[in-house]
DNA sequence: TTTAATAGTGGATAATTGTGGGGTATTTTG
DNA sequence: CAAAATACCCCACAATTATCCACTATTAAA
């Protein structure tokens, strides 16, 4: 499982040095093979140990192939995806077209989220979390496994 | 599986450079036969390895005969379908015809699919995949799997 | 405080891949 | 049937990428 947030930089070749803490873990459970992809809800990144990520995918390819919102969801998200192995040095390099999608530059911000990590640019986290803050959840709007839930 | 997106380069004899990290698969589990046909759905092409389309033209097939869209799509999708071979190079000759339906110039995309492959015009793909972005999903319009996915 | 160990960073080299072109064969067209 | 256009196979160079190694900084330990 992946908690907490990190900052890292990335180098001048796009290359970004995972926490040293997930390290071991990456390596047992997935041979420190990865897959990235993008986020459709935000401008940042889906990093996924590679057999987390092929669950995922089998059930986005099950999707109907002439239901347009299921087309965009596959073609966004398998799309995108990226298979990533960590160097030696526990580094991967991020693919350019990503970077861009993201605007990563140097300053970047890793968040676990259970099974995968997110890539943020660092300021574009930072103003996300800020507006998450200030904006007042409707009770309308919230699914009944969200109003139900206890902390 | 393939995924994610490559830009490549049609050279000036109509010839498609597949990125390398699929040869090896593609040697593997077709010998380098392929298949290209269109899409129906976008301006552009897929190709499937051939193993993959024979068992999809078997499911196009026996699709009923006096029904409308189904005769449209065995007309388009067998109608347009080619053989096609890796060369030593690694590369495929697009035909012609259906360098013309897609709109196929010198900047090509291709965007990993599952079992297939698409060819875009890059351009096209661009515009299409911005469209994607910025159009919002209508929340019953969305078919029960989709909705229940959890990334 | 000094030493050791680990993590983070940058860069050089080697290997691979993308790209173009030459020459021959084959098909199409006038 | 001739001539042109397209397809096919091969090789070679250029550019990019991956791999490896070395240095620095930071943390931990003695």
């Amino acid at each position: 499982m992946f908690r907490g947030i990190n900052s890292v930089n990335l180098d001048a070749k796009g290359r970004l040095a995972l926490p040293s803490r997930y390290r071991d873990h990456l390596l047992k459970i997935c041979s420190g093979l990865l897959v990235v992809t993008i986020d459709i809800n935000h401008r940042c990144l889906l990093l996924y140990p590679r057999k987390e990520w092929e669950q995922i995918e089998r059930k986005i390819e099950s999707l109907p192939s002439f239901d347009t919102y299921s087309g965009r969801v596959k073609h966004l998200l398998i799309g995108h995806a990226n298979d990533l192995e960590l160097d030696k040095n526990n580094r991967i390099l991020l693919p350019q077209e990503l970077r861009l999608y993201a605007g990563l530059e140097k300053h970047l911000c890793l968040i676990g989220q259970g099974k995968k990590l997110e890539i943020w640019n660092q300021e574009a986290w930072n103003s996300q979390r800020e507006k998450w803050f200030t904006e007042n959840m409707i009770d309308g709007d919230l699914p009944e496994k969200l109003k139900t839930l206890v902390l």
